[in-house]
DNA sequence: GAAATCTTGATGTACGTAAATCAGAAATTC
DNA sequence: GAATTTCTGATTTACGTACATCAAGATTTC
């Protein structure tokens, strides 16, 4: 049997009144007194029940979760994992609101960051934009002692408590990597290889870009980056052309979020296909590419994780305890066709039963 | 405020206890009265409190693990991980009994499981080893009515209820794949490939090889599979042994656990190293190799979530509630030296403070 | 040495659920 | 219609912690 807090008032010979004040840095206790109650806490190594603790407390943490609209499979699934977090019978007390905002609009983000901090939540998360009006309204959200946490895009790290996403640099090194070796080696011969951004406006974008390049030998030759906007039809014209004036193009390299246009333009090409493409964020429609060789590989970053850890680390800060951060690094999953995890079952038609885990894996 | 079991029972118009009945299947409602209930949980939305109910109950689960002794990498990194859900403040209420078996000895492990089925356990999560002694003892472990998880290394399917680990089959077919891409085509040529395994004789190495063989073109040829029974010295002189007289080995596949031996005749070896050399499991060794450039790629099953797969699989188990399959899916990891993920903490020196989740991610 | 303050104990209620007991009410059997 | 069985309500205790209140003891202050 774990030990109760009537444990720790027997061994120290004091009061559960007394121990109470202890355990909840209340005042009114001497510090011989403080001292050893501590020394029994620790003589047989009580550790508070928190389940039994939040109950007593009945408490709640609201967070706000703020996070970008538009037809992006990945925002969207990590909407979808949002709102799992939402409708999870709140076993962690957990109350969240959601909050969707235009996408790529720094100011709608800011007055959704400061009309977040008037409903005083216990943390806020976002999915960032890199501009100077969203600086401002996380450090006025900092200011009023609201914890923030960043989601997926970062900001400044001066900006926000947290930032829940993986490493873009390492990112783009790893894309590089795969790169390099998905071309082959063809000895003294230079490949040429095309980069797909969204827009180099965004920081993520940039990040994984500088890692891509420094992964890459000197024997590949860059062609300027393709800025897609993230938009299906433009991304397509822009391959389409790239495929048609470029045939020798060895690899490119998907760095944003418009891929169906990038799967579209592919699939219509009729001429040889490039030796390697690899994107980023597995989403139906990327997987089913990896599954007909249009893409040789999937970078991702797991939203659910994301999520997960995101409410972890707010409440963490809540309540006051430091998150351990190495725990909390999301990881960069590399995808290949023979490697894809089970279709996530949220994508489909079956339910999970409430009450079962969450899918840490 | 969430409902209550009080507002179930005034919203169907009966008492604590019957919406207690009713609630716990215990017997003596009426059908009628029973449906009414039930209707009304439903119209409120009600969830039940776990952790109020779990506190009530004072319940816990026993588990036991039994896992291999040995200098395995990977085996210890799984036994810290269940000592870490044995120390974690049991906020799941989890009892985990831990017990080491000598290796690859099948007599061992059914006489472990044996001895835990008299213990009469909530659930047994095994390691185990494919022998007949031990599809036995699983088959009386089940019939005690006892959950049996198999961890890792898989039984036939008719011996346990679940397995938590990777697809075995999936992970051949992805190094072969990552293989054939790292060895790069020179036209017109076939490579050569060596396979090194642990022993042919667990299921696990032969379904990798099987996976490999199939993702592979025909391109390549295959030397005969090399067998280091997961012994250090014994790989060591094997792979020096290889490269001396195949200096035209393009790849190597190490599908077992003796990469320490691996590594280092790849590090004593003067001569040009192969193009490609994947491994399994990332571990302190693998990891410094990876980084060191003498791997290329490291696949891994996440021993973390497997065991915490393990156990939310086994308490659904005991409570009755089918586990969700697709949800307990341990993924495939790939890692190049670029996404590797941050060093895990519990092989350093920083402690992690109880409390916070379990990495979850 | 009386008054003020500080420290501690004793006790009770609460959180939401589980589980047991006992007493009636209702339905069934003969 | 009496005896039995089945169903339901009312009430209580418990889980481990939080929190508030009141009283009494110990200590300090002037």
């Amino acid at each position: 049997m774990r030990p109760t807090v009537h444990d720790i008032a027997a061994e120290a010979g004091v009061s559960l009144a007394t121990v109470d004040r202890v355990l909840n840095r209340r005042p009114g206790v001497k510090d011989a007194t403080r001292l050893r109650v501590e020394a029994a806490i620790a003589a047989i190594g009580f550790v508070r029940d928190m389940a039994a603790a939040n109950l007593a407390k009945s408490r709640v943490y609201p967070f706000t979760f703020i996070l970008p609209a538009g037809d992006n499979s990945f925002m969207r699934g990590l909407e979808r994992h949002v709102r799992e977090a939402m409708a999870r019978p709140a076993a962690d007390r957990v109350a969240i609101s959601l909050v969707i905002v235009p996408p790529f609009d720094g100011a709608a983000v800011a007055r959704a960051l400061d009309a977040a901090k008037v409903q005083d939540p216990a943390g806020i998360a976002v999915v960032a934009v890199d501009a100077p009006e969203v600086m401002d309204a996380a450090l006025r959200v900092q200011a009023s002692g609201i914890p923030l946490v960043t989601l997926v895009s970062d900001l400044g790290a001066s900006c926000r408590d947290h930032f829940a996403g993986i490493d873009n640099h390492a990112a783009g090194r790893t894309a590089g990597s795969l790169m390099r070796r998905f071309v082959g080696r063809v000895p003294s011969a230079t490949e040429t290889i095309a980069v797909l951004a969204g827009s180099m406006l965004v920081r993520d974008h940039r990040d994984r870009l500088e890692g891509f390049r420094s992964a890459l030998s000197e024997t590949c030759t860059l062609l300027p980056v393709l800025e897609g906007q993230d938009d299906p039809a433009a991304t397509e014209r822009l391959i389409a052309d790239l495929l048609a004036r470029h045939p020798d193009v060895a690899g490119i390299y998907s760095l944003g979020a418009g891929n169906r246009g990038l799967i579209a333009a592919l699939q219509r090409h009729s001429g040889p296909r490039p030796r390697a493409v690899i994107a980023h964020e597995l989403t139906p429609h990327t997987r089913a590419a990896l599954e007909a060789d249009l893409i040789d590989a999937v970078l991702n970053q797991d939203a659910g994780h994301e999520v997960r850890s995101a409410i972890r680390v707010l409440k963490a800060k809540a309540d006051g305890i430091p998150a351990v951060e190495a725990q909390e690094r999301i990881r960069i999953d590399i995808f290949l066709k023979d490697n894809l995890p089970f279709p996530d079952e949220a994508d489909g038609k079956v339910l999970r039963p409430s009450g079962s885990g969450s899918g840490e894996n």
